[in-house]
DNA sequence: GTAACAGGGTGATATAAATCACCTTTTTCT
DNA sequence: AGAAAAAGGTGATTTATATCACCCTGTTAC
C-alpha cells in the first residue's frame, strides 16, 4: 500500500462522494484533517480478522473482498464492496477486533478515517447517522439472503445467485470479467473449487452463459433467475 | 394481540429500558405520544414477510422468532429476539416491505413506535443513533457467524451452535427449556426435523447433554464448544 | 367420541456434493 | 531461463444428510 497525493485527493473525495458531499464545511475539515487516502493493489490486505479495529474505512474506488477465515483453510466470502461504500463498519462498532478480513481484489483507493472523528460525526450529524443505519441495514438483509441460500438452495441455485450478484450489484452488466479465481468464486458460492467448476461448465454447456476463462456473459437471464428461485 | 393499559405502561418502559431511559423529557414525550404497547401471545405474528413496513418495534419482554420463508415450506430462522431489543429494524430501514417475518414464541410485549417519530429521534439524538448502529452491527456479525457455520460446519457443529446460542445468548443458563418444537429448532440449525432429532439424541446418548422432552441441560460444555469449533 | 392433526421419533434409501487423486496450463519468482 | 507455485480442470469414490415412509402419543376440532 502507498499513500497518494495527500490533501487535494481527500478534498476531492469529500466533495464528490454522495455520503460526504452535503457535509457542512466544518465536518469536511474534521474528516480531511483526520484521515488519509491510501492506495492498495490487488491482493493487499486492508485489515485482518482478529486484529484490533482502529479506523473507519471508506472505499473510494476499486473492489474489496470481505471474508471470514475459520480453521483449516476454509473461508466464506461474505460480500464484495465496491466504490462509495464503507468496509468493516459493523465489526468496528460491535467488537474491538475485526471479525473478518478484507482484501483488495483490484487496485483500490480507501479513505481511512480516524475512529474518534468518525464517531463524533455520528453523534453530531443525524443525517450521516441515518445514512449509516440504512447502509448497515441493507448489508444485513443481503446476508440474510445469503444464509437462506446456503441453507436451502443447492449448488446450481447458489451459483446462479453468484452470477446475479456480480452482474447486478457489482458490475451492472450481464457481461463482465470474474475478478476472482475459481477457488474464490467457490467461496462466494459456499462450495469447493471442483464443484464450482463443474457446475459453471454445465451452465456453459447448456448455453445459459458464455464463458471463456474469466469472461462471462449471462445469455439466458430468465433461466438464471429460475435457477436462483427454485434453488 | 391486545393493547394493554396504555399510557402508564409506556411510561414505565421508557423509564426502565436501557435504551430509552436517558432520553430527554421531550424525547420521551414524543415516543409516548406516538407509540402503543401491545401484548402478543405465543404463535401470534408481529409482522409478515412481503407486507409493508410501517412501525419500529421494541420488544419489552418475551421472545420473538425472526424467520425467512422461501417457497416450498422451507424456512430459516434468522435469530431469536429477547427483551430490550428492536425487531425488524434493518428491514424497515432498507426496504418498504418486510424481508422476513416475526412471530412471538412466548407471550411477548412490544412497544410499537410510529416510524416518523422514530426517525426524527435518530436524526436529532446522536446517542440514540449510535446505539442503533451498535445494535445493527452486532446483529450483522451474528449472521456472518451463522453463514460461516452453515457453509462449513456439519450437523453436530451446527447443533452445538444452537445449544450455545440458546443457553448463552437467550436464557443465560446451561439448563433451559426449548421454546420451540424440534421442527423449529431444526430451522435454527439449518437442517430437517429428522436430522435434528437424531443428532441431539446422539448428544444425549453420549451424555453431552441431558434431555427430557423440551428440557435440556448442557452437561459437558467443553465438548459442546469443541464440537462447535471443529464443525 | 372419534377424526384429524401436530409433535416427537425411527429405519431404510437416495443423492448431491465433498473429497481424493490426478493432470495441464499459466503465472510468479529468483 | 527454469523451477516452483497457483490456477483451471477432470474422473472416481465416499459420505453426510435429506428424503421417504412409517409409527406412536397427545391435543384440538366438530
Amino acid at each position: 500500500m502507498k499513500v497518494s497525493d495527500p490533501k487535494n485527493g481527500i478534498q476531492e473525495v469529500l466533495d464528490n462522494s454522495w455520503i460526504f458531499k452535503d457535509f457542512s464545511a466544518e465536518d469536511k475539515v474534521a474528516v480531511a484533517e483526520n484521515s488519509s487516502l491510501v492506495r492498495y493493489h490487488s491482493k493487499d490486505i486492508l485489515f485482518r480478522q482478529h486484529t484490533r479495529t482502529s479506523h473507519a474505512m471508506y472505499v473510494v474506488s476499486g473492489l474489496v473482498k470481505v471474508y471470514k477465515e475459520s480453521g483449516a483453510g476454509h473461508s466464506v466470502t461474505l460480500k464484495i464492496i465496491s466504490g462509495n461504500q464503507f468496509v468493516g463498519l459493523d465489526t468496528i462498532y460491535a467488537e474491538s477486533e475485526y471479525q473478518y478480513s478484507g482484501s483488495a481484489i483490484v487496485d483500490t483507493i480507501v479513505l481511512i478515517i480516524d475512529f474518534g472523528t468518525f464517531n463524533n460525526l455520528v453523534l453530531s450529524n443525524g443525517r450521516f447517522a441515518l445514512d449509516l443505519i440504512r447502509m448497515l441495514s441493507k448489508d444485513s438483509l443481503y446476508i440474510f439472503q445469503r444464509l437462506n441460500s446456503q441453507t436451502h438452495k443447492q449448488l446450481p441455485g447458489r451459483i446462479a445467485d453468484v452470477l446475479l450478484y456480480l452482474s447486478e450489484e457489482i458490475f451492472h452488466s450481464y457481461a463482465f470479467e470474474f475478478p476472482l479465481t475459481r477457488h474464490e468464486l467457490a467461496e462466494l458460492a459456499g462450495t469447493t473449487k471442483e464443484s464450482f467448476i463443474r457446475t459453471i461448465n454445465e451452465f456453459k454447456h447448456d448455453k445459459i452463459i458464455q464463458l471463456e476463462g474469466r469472461k462471462v456473459e449471462i445469455k439466458s437471464l430468465d433461466i438464471v433467475k429460475i435457477l436462483s428461485e427454485l434453488g
